[in-house]
DNA sequence: GTGTCGTTTAGCCATTCGATTAACTGATAG
DNA sequence: CTATCAGTTAATCGAATGGCTAAACGACAC
């Protein structure tokens, strides 16, 4: 298997944690203002511990942080991990559309 | 809504498909353009049937469309799904933005 | 025919994932 | 002290992932 050693941001622990349906969801609420552990479960059909397990995905991947604020949790979204996601895909997307620049001149050299 | 011809596509299996390493070196080298099987597998220490195996993830993603042709199987990018999870990480970019915004005005508004 | 090339399929194994229930911790309220 | 609230940890389970080797397949070359 792969070795991995630490690098700031880790991709494949980033897109992992984006593909969950739930985790996403979460994500996407978190964007629209911090939130307590059970706040983030109510619109959710599993158990708590599923969720706190969720979160803990998301910390991993660095896309959360979570503070222990008198007697919830406050969860807020940190930015970088997701800039970087973001950061891969804008580069793939250059190297796909310079490959369709070269196709499109070596279609017009053609007819 | 009418409703589009286009596959949906599924974000949990786009992300999860991003998620290796080995598939999104895969993913650039198919930027640069269309390769065999071979190809692609030689840069990497697996065996062939693990790069088969990435490959099976990546088409049934829709990141990737192979075609026999002659003796090899021509692997081709389709860009779709990926502009999905540009589309998504976007969105929430916004999302994330916005509240920025607001924190902002909410602290201007303040002292 | 036999051989070989490029690739896939078939088993197999270890690890990880996603979920559950039950039990636990730590702080607060009565 | 006891009960409750917010959340985590533990134990367990089935399913999926990722890798391997060995065998099979389909098209060509001899």
């Amino acid at each position: 298997m792969a070795k991995r050693h630490r690098l700031p941001v880790d991709l494949d622990v980033v897109f992992a944690a984006l593909a969950h349906p739930i985790r996403r969801s979460i994500l996407e609420r978190l964007a629209a203002g911090d939130a307590s552990v059970s706040e983030l479960a109510k619109p959710h059909r599993v158990s708590l511990p599923a969720i706190s397990g969720h979160l803990k995905v998301l910390e991993k991947a660095g896309l959360l942080k979570v503070t222990p604020e008198w007697r919830v949790h406050r969860c807020q979204i940190v930015a970088a991990p997701m800039s970087a996601a973001f950061g891969w895909l804008i580069r793939y997307r250059i190297l796909w559309e310079d490959r369709l620049d070269r196709l499109t001149e070596a279609v017009e050299e053609k007819p």
